[in-house]
DNA sequence: AATATAAATTTGGTTAACCAGTTTTATCAG
DNA sequence: CTGATAAAACTGGTTAACCAAATTTATATT
């Protein structure tokens, strides 16, 4: 197996490049947290890009907590310090794109915690939920028609059901993408669809008895293809 | 603990309602996956908003692979199915802003099952830059100094070890939001500190070693505090 | 009628001008 | 010299015009 290799766009080259100034020039000047960067206008002259660049530049920076800006006022560097700030803009133009093995073990993981969660915390409206896309998904398979899309949304009412919005948030990131290299390599063949119904009661019950451990069992058991397949490659 | 609510900011509101009509714009024209979506000038005119707010929509719902855009051509509905895009756009629209127990729990997940797999998978270059990582931070603590910014690099080093590029970014995601509460609410005193540098060394030299378990084991002594204060709130 | 070719239109992406606040500077009264 | 006040400059954000590529339509040729 081999996910396709994206080129870095052009675009991403200088704003790669960008992030890198910018960076050099926080540790130059010596800004500490809580001071002004040079205008974005200004940046765009001194890295001779255009302002859009700069500004894309700033919003990654910020998704990842190291800058911040503020209308009308300027952008700021953010209150985690000029140490983490290097290591961490290193680390971040070093992260590759993700390889399909490094999302299905993180899959697996966020999926073991989160229905131990959702035992223990699931509401009366949470198995609701649960139980659609569970009978969604038995229907479909029963018909002999691909369910791959509610096999999906079952977990991630599991995900939701957790309580736990961040890993939710991962889980829906990670889905799709998991998702379309499902459906291109043909992970899941038709046999396994039909165990998967059974697979899928036996978490939702455990889900409804409110116990962690056979929740998380039974989850391991539905992973079980997914594990050999993703230690093979 | 509370942390401060964010608003939804108007743009947000207007941004989710979007979000919401091209999900009935797609059930109701019945596209399917491949399909073409209205151009963003036929989008932003229909629900009266501006093409930015159009634009902003689509790239969100773009990152949760629902939609595919392409240059001088137009705005596809991406591969995963109407089904699973409903269900998807359901769940995204309901994050809510993660709050910090979340996170914490997301952390040691995260670091649990890395910390692991950087022991099994460490290279050379690794080791020298925990190592390094390792130092600054004894460093620092022994001056009396706060040292943040180096322990956070330290687990940031074993992620990367990890060599799972998935959980490597969203430790980096969720790293500089933990830094600032954890200043913001001194979760961390001097004491903890010097007991953190051994800690670390454990951590280390189970690494060095290539034991998983030991690793796994000296981690959850060094969360221990965290892992109390995060189910004691 | 079929096909090749060219013009016109439509597309997402980009850019330069503009906007509403903020911040700095200049001015002036005391 | 000090403080208040107003004006000028600057800020990140927004928008409307523009761009090049892709697509569709019209036209011409056989």
């Amino acid at each position: 197996m081999k996910l396709e290799v994206i080129a870095k766009t052009e675009n991403q080259i200088i704003q790669d490049s960008i992030i890198l100034k910018i960076k050099d020039l926080i540790n130059m000047k010596n800004l500490e947290p809580g001071d002004k960067l040079p205008s974005e206008r200004m940046l765009s002259e001194r890295f001779d890009v255009t302002r859009g660049n700069i500004r894309e530049a700033i919003q990654k920076l910020e998704v990842y907590g190291i800058l911040k800006s503020i209308p009308q006022s300027g952008t700021f560097v953010a209150n985690i310090g000029v140490i983490a700030m290097n290591g961490m803009i290193e680390d971040i133009l070093r992260l590759e794109d993700p390889d399909f093995k490094s999302l299905v073990e993180t899959r697996i993981l966020l999926e073991l915690k989160s229905v131990r969660m959702a035992a223990l915390r699931r509401t009366d409206e949470d198995l609701v939920q649960m139980k659609n896309a569970l009978d969604a998904y038995a229907v479909k398979v029963l018909k002999g028609e691909d369910a791959v899309q509610e096999d999906l949304l079952f977990h991630l009412a599991i995900a939701k059901a957790s309580g736990n919005s961040t890993m939710n948030t991962f889980m829906l990131i990670i889905t799709p993408e998991i998702i379309t290299n499902f459906e291109k390599y043909h992970v899941c063949d038709d046999d396994q669809a039909q165990r998967g119904i059974q697979e899928h009661k036996d978490i939702y019950n455990a889900i409804v008895d409110q116990d962690p451990q056979l929740a998380k069992e039974n989850m391991k058991v539905h992973f079980k293809m997914l594990y050999q397949y993703c230690y093979s490659v």
